[in-house]
DNA sequence: TATCCGAATTGGATCGTTCAAGACGGCGAG
DNA sequence: CTCGCCGTCTTGAACGATCCAATTCGGATA
């Protein structure tokens, strides 16, 4: 079996010192070109990599980020995670870093895995999926000076910290107009109760938008918690009270009830979802398609600006959507 | 800001030496009661969490694993992946690990990250999904004596490597037990081509439950690759020809474009997929559920075994899968 | 020719932990 | 009484990288 090959393997090998070589590979500039050359040989011929553990044990930084992946709840939701968990550990992996995974199961529970993560690993940061008002998580991660970026806005102080999120308004706004140009005046909209940073913005994109072709939106819209069944009942509802032509939903659950709904009506009631879930997709609803793997790349790009000190990055960015248009529109 | 606490800390608040602190966290039972309580006491007092890095670069493993996510294919089956790793992190959490995510576009590269993985952060362990016949992977793996479970039988070599799969032939036999008790005679199977274990595997369910039934499969099945689009058209071409009362899916995919071809169909043909994907869910097709989580928990079981060296532990595992009954069966 | 300068390189110390070997006191056997 | 052993604890070295201070060397300057 081959003996391990070191820092110091590789200095012998090319007759320089263990410095020198550190140097090729961390400040590449101040080695003279012809002796870069040779240690460079050298690293390929045999075969070398680096010790993280070594490295990160004088440095501090491991190049390890962690993200959190939740138990999957009416997995529908679920794959919009999935999907942005691919696009980071994509680009991640091509800035340097790793993605290390964690769950928790509340607030409390991961921020003491923060804590042990940090302690026994050396996170270099956190990547955090959702944010809400007054996120407790947020703030003991900035507490301590943490890096970290957020999918997601925080909604109650925009200047918080770094974060990238997709532009939810711009999205439903898109949804309406597109049902509008198609001749539909009674648009309604399903979606969850005032308060959330992200359901409040969604509604806003449908209310605007009905608002600029000088329609009222009164009585047009209806408020739940997620999930299919929900959104089955206050589609009918919708349905029985202001008979609208069309309905745009703040997600692909809440659409999927409505399909069940609108099951029958004659012309078919429209039905635009939002997240383009694979199920979205199977069953031929529209749905409002966030850019996640833009999204990821964006996440990892504040971070290794945060991380390498470049404090001329923007703090945050705001990704358009785009419509997934299929038959139920 | 406080200053890092290390074992070095932890000894003199305890007075006792840096190893004695050392072999309360690993040997607790060479130490004294009395003296391993005044450490522990220490321990707590002063937050104290072992350095990962240090400890790895001594002892050469680093209590991680890795383990892939894949690009969201169809998205459909992506679900499965996804709730296997959700599972996997919390076991291997709870079991002292962490769990590590690479991507690969194919196996020549997923190779060279294996190399870059156990080179740079001397990974302890690799989870694969899913195995094909000759695997190139799971074949470099083993020659280099690198511990990995497969979350997949190797359908060559069953006793290759430690691996834990979920029996596909009991979940289709049991999909076609409960079709033919209903009164069901022709039930068709819709699935992938001879060659990929998988496939014939739950193939072979359902062959040898009708056969048991005393009734003859001849005809009674299609072949095509996975998806949507494919099942349909076999569904529709199997209708035609022998007119099937019910039938049984490798997939959900597979199931979704059955229950495409069967629309309006007077009394309604059953349909049963495969894998209870949230999508099955959603638009009530019945189908056969994976125990994912177990399946999760029990590949961090073989590898621990593995990694401890408790030769003793099986190095295989299968286990049995239950029918989500919906209306579409 | 002596002095100085900066670029390039060198050896030693260090990060926090575990391993290997040894020190110390008490106890039982010879 | 002495020897060896066992249980308990301590000391020094090592893992593989980077940081720091010191050194070499060729060339420019006085």
């Amino acid at each position: 079996m081959p003996e391990k090959v070191t820092i110091a393997t590789v200095a012998r090998h090319a007759r320089v010192s263990r410095q020198t070589v550190s140097n090729v590979l961390n400040a590449p500039h101040i080695v003279r070109q012809e002796t870069r050359q040779r240690v460079e040989d050298a690293i390929n011929a045999l075969g070398y990599r680096a010790n993280q553990a070594a490295r990160q044990m004088r440095t501090g930084r491991s190049r390890l980020i962690a993200a959190r992946i939740e138990p999957t709840r009416d997995g529908i939701n679920g794959s919009v995670l999935d999907r942005f968990l691919h696009g980071l550990t994509e680009t991640a992996d091509a800035a340097g870093y790793r993605v290390l995974l964690y769950t928790a199961t509340d607030d409390e529970r991961e921020i003491a895995t923060y804590d042990d993560l940090l302690g026994t690993y050396e996170l270099d940061a956190f990547v955090l999926v959702g944010t809400k008002y007054g996120d407790p998580r947020t703030a003991w991660l900035a507490d301590r000076d943490v890096p970290f970026v957020t999918f997601g806005r925080p909604w109650d102080a925009l200047d918080a910290h770094p974060w990238v999120d997709v532009d939810g308004a711009a999205g439903t706004g898109a949804a309406t107009r597109h049902l509008l140009a198609a001749g539909h005046r009674r648009i309604g909209f399903i979606g969850w109760p005032a308060g959330s940073g992200v359901g409040d913005d969604r509604r806003a994109g449908w209310h605007d938008a009905l608002r600029a072709a000088g329609i009222d939106p009164t009585g047009l819209h209806r408020e739940t918690e997620d999930g299919i069944t929900e959104g089955e009942r206050l589609t009918r509802d919708l349905l029985a009270a202001v008979a609208p032509t069309a309905v745009v939903c703040a997600s692909d659950s809440l659409a999927l009830g409505a399909l069940q709904a609108i099951r029958g009506t004659d012309p078919p009631v429209s039905v635009i979802g939002f997240d383009d879930t694979p199920v979205a997709a199977a069953v031929g609803l529209a749905s409002v398609s966030q850019p996640l793997g833009e999204a990821a790349a964006r996440c990892v790009d504040l971070l290794t600006g945060v991380l390498d000190g470049n404090h001329e990055t923007p703090t945050h960015v705001l990704l358009q959507p785009s419509l997934a248009l299929r038959h139920t529109a």
